[in-house]
DNA sequence: TCCAATGAACTTGCATACTAGTAAACAAGT
DNA sequence: ACTTGTTTACTAGTATGCAAGTTCATTGGA
């Protein structure tokens, strides 16, 4: 079986590069699943090179826990931990809602415009079934607002903690009326935003984050093939 | 010049984990300085080991932002961008003013014996001298509250942007009465924590935190080739 | 004296060969 | 049937050699 179905790689830059985000996305989406087998050698084929750069890229799978790599014995696609979960959402929410309350008090005329754009951007993505186009724009608007606090490195930190919620996300292929509900928090974290109310914005963040615990509930039950660890662990 | 002065494998363990260990203290400690050369070769030859598991963590550093590896040319320690030192406070008191609110609602009474025993042996390390042991137990101090916080693993987070900050704290090789002033801070944290005064705690420890603040003041001038970046940068 | 060309001595990126360890299949004995 | 010992085929860890690019000192000419 191919584990990297159809990767062209364009050689323009470092082959790490490509292969890490390749290989990456498909944990992320489900593509490869939790308990997979994923050998060195296997993949330096496929693409045709050595094992030394798709080691690299493993190492930096498995410093994300994105991999298991065990010596002599093979590296596996990483069970989804609820434990890390729950603290990555832990992570995400504290940082985000943080930076949302910055955004909000240093909010100008022209990022209006920019925000309302995320918003009609994510609505149209929505009507047209575009999933990834959503989920781009959804990540966009987030990264904008964190720029906005002025602490636009910081996403990149969420980025690497957001791997283990997007597993998630992603196993739940989230329904219509899902999105509609995620579109209505979005559109009153912006209001808030805009208004310059502090309060009402950070409320509204941590609202919208919190809810990937409801899709965990929903998930944890039917798919408990890729979950590792108990059930209730620390909730706020 | 040796890169390593010293430094001896046990080999019971893989190579990497040692070395890195061994170079990651060498970089914040200031043992090695920003803009110093380090070539995967000279490290190997060393060691007595080959360029492959030198190399790894090479890499790892530099995801850390505490190398640079130039292609074709070279690989030298990072200087100190306060951009980036600026952005790891913050995260860092974000979380942990976060966690040391929650470890204060969840505090019992074990804790208490704890959280003194570190009070005291933070108090006995400075009466001898040994500023190694002291940073080691400020650590240990913040790992117990974030893990009274139910959140162990965030320390793990916490270790990584931290690197940052400890370039600079080891910089200033803090004088006496700034070790008496760390002391007072502490104190305050853990008295708020144990009378379960979540806003006193949050508050110590975030003026505790912000105490790095001080100590980038004095050195930023002073050791202006050890920095990059503008100075004053994003600051609450 | 100045400047440009050149080449030696570096560097990391990548490929390949070898080592050593694990696991599973299999064979032989009970 | 079951256990035990052995072989075989895999794995990642490590060593090493080559390729490609940069730096810098040296050299030759104007």
């Amino acid at each position: 079986m191919n584990i990297l179905a159809g990767v062209q790689l364009a050689r323009n830059e470092p082959i790490g590069r490509e292969l890490y985000a390749a290989l990456r996305e498909r944990i992320l989406t489900g593509a490869l699943k939790p308990g997979d087998a994923i050998s060195e050698i296997q993949v330096a084929d496929e693409l045709g090179v050595s094992r030394t750069p798709v080691r690299e890229v493993f190492r930096r799978l498995a410093d994300e826990g994105l991999l298991r790599i065990l010596p002599q014995v093979g590296t596996f696609i990483s069970p989804i931990q609820l434990r890390a979960v729950y603290d990555s959402q832990f992570v995400r929410e504290t940082l985000e809602c943080r930076t949302v309350r910055i955004a909000s008090e240093r909010q100008t005329r022209q990022d209006a415009d920019r925000l309302e754009d995320f918003l009609t951007l994510q609505t149209r993505a929505i009507r047209d079934g575009n999933l990834a186009g959503f989920f781009r724009a959804d990540d966009d608007m987030h990264t904008y607002l964190i720029g906005m606090a002025g602490r636009p490195a910081i996403w990149s930190l969420i980025q690497g903690v957001k791997a283990q919620l997007d597993r998630v996300r992603f196993l739940s292929l989230e329904s219509g009326e899902w999105l509609d509900r995620i579109m209505e928090q979005h559109r009153a974290i912006i209001a808030a935003v805009l208004a310059g109310d502090a309060d009402k914005a950070e409320a509204a963040m941590r609202i919208h984050l919190q809810s990937v615990f409801q899709t965990i509930e929903r998930l944890a039950e039917t798919q408990k093939a890729f979950f590792e660890g108990e059930r209730d662990l620390v909730r706020p």
